[in-house]
DNA sequence: AAGTGACCTGG
DNA sequence: CAGGTCACT
């Protein structure tokens, strides 16, 4: 069976494919010339976006090869920034949905397939260039492509109505209205709570690029499903259970963590003691307040991190996680309302996540990532004011990031 | 409660 | 110094 491309209708406004997977939420997903791949509950993906439609292909599902990561042993290096993949879009690599391992979590996304609300964005498949029909089917009478769709639908949340939203937040918000039209389309994804955690303890005083390199190093180092297409090796996320083990620490450190190293460890090992990741995954179940304080208690868990995991994988919409980078905002374009303060104490910390609140309503966390986007650096070129001279003296090839 | 510094590494 | 956290005045 080849691989091919399907779609779903969806606007640019209710979803910029390449600003939301780019905005800083997730670290894992790479440019690929005419899409964006990364691995996403158990396959891998590309994704790539037309005015009226999104389009998606499954080209594997990790854990097809299972190789187990060894400690000691050196992992091949490879740069799945930048993979070695033909053209051609068909993919003799069949899928073996029988084989697939990771049965828990299409159970709970089948689960959720059935009971969400479908009326806000409907969902019809077209085919473009396919060349055969998904024909398997699940216990629960699932086509592979019901699932993918699902899948999808989950991590964009695409029962959220972003236009609404955006309209009214430009109503409440005179400085959001002035930004917002360059930077459309920007939703939160609803990410998987451990690669979400991890991901964002490694970003503690650290910048992206150095961050997704991390991210990339842990999985090839304690991931145990992968799945290998034309050189390149994709990972499913480490299990906290990987991740809890004896010496992660050490080996950590040695690949260049450097104290987030014993961030890592510790907090595997306490969510292991917790009952493991099911621990993490109840927290959904509890009020952001109680879930942003549990997440607390872990090592490398500050209030900005844990702001950051309610909003990026525990449903917390209001979540607002405050950085040097929304400090400057707030600093900037926002001091006339709150009164401008030295330094980020707790307590100017949780005011800031208070005023946006009241401002933006129950999903301030969502707007706030839009005046974030907005606010980075690459990102820049696409505000329409002619002053991108500053931007212009750095537009030096740094593109090492995906 | 607000302020200060160490902590790993690399651009 | 960088999209913080922790320990300690």
């Amino acid at each position: 069976m080849a691989t091919f491309w399907r779609a779903f209708p969806c606007s640019k406004a209710e979803l910029d494919l390449g600003l939301t997977l780019a905005c800083g939420q997730s670290f894992r997903w790479a440019m690929v010339p005419g899409a964006i791949s990364g691995v996403l509950a158990g396959r891998v993906w590309r994704l790539s976006q037309t005015d009226t439609h999104i389009r998606y292909q499954v080209i594997g599902h990790v854990g097809d090869k299972p190789t187990p990561s060894r400690p000691g042993r050196k992992n091949q290096k490879r740069k799945s920034n930048t993979p070695i993949e033909p053209n051609n879009e068909t993919v003799q690599k069949k899928i073996k949905s029988e084989k697939n391992v990771d049965t828990k979590k299409q159970t709970e996304m089948m689960t959720q397939a059935m009971t969400s609300n479908t009326e806000g964005t409907k969902i019809s498949k077209i085919k473009t260039e396919d060349t055969e029909e998904v024909t398997l089917k699940t216990e629960a009478g699932l086509t592979e492509d019901d699932i993918c769709i699902s899948v999808l639908r989950d991590y964009f949340q695409l029962d959220v109505k972003l236009t609404d939203l955006y309209e009214q937040w430009c109503k409440a918000d005179p400085h959001f209205k002035q930004v917002s039209p360059n930077f459309t389309g920007i939703r939160m994804l609803r990410q998987d709570p451990v690669e979400n955690l991890f991901s964002f303890i490694c970003s503690s005083n650290n910048h992206i690029s150095r961050i997704s390199g991390m991210v990339e190093r842990l999985c090839e180092a304690y991931s145990t499903q992968q799945y290998e297409l034309y050189g390149v090796t994709y990972y499913a996320f480490p299990t906290v259970s990987a991740l809890a083990g004896k010496g992660v620490e050490e080996r950590l450190r040695k690949l260049g963590f450097g104290y987030r190293a014993r961030y890592i460890s510790e907090t595997a090992q306490y969510i292991m003691k917790q009952g493991g990741e099911s621990w993490l995954y109840n927290l959904r179940t509890l009020t952001y307040e109680e879930a942003k304080a549990e997440l607390m208690k872990l090592s490398g868990v500050g209030a900005k991190v844990a702001d950051c995991v309610c909003l990026m994988s525990l449903d917390k919409t209001g979540a607002i996680p405050v950085d040097t980078h929304v400090w400057q905002i707030v600093n900037r374009d926002y001091k006339h309302k709150l009164g401008t303060t030295k330094t980020l104490t707790d307590k100017t910390y949780k005011e800031i996540g208070d005023f946006f609140r009241q401002i933006w309503g129950p999903y301030a966390g969502w707007a706030h990532s839009v005046l974030f986007a907005a606010d980075l650096r690459r990102f820049q070129e696409r505000k329409t004011s002619p002053e991108k001279k500053a931007v212009a003296k750095k537009s030096v090839k740094k593109k090492k990031s995906r």
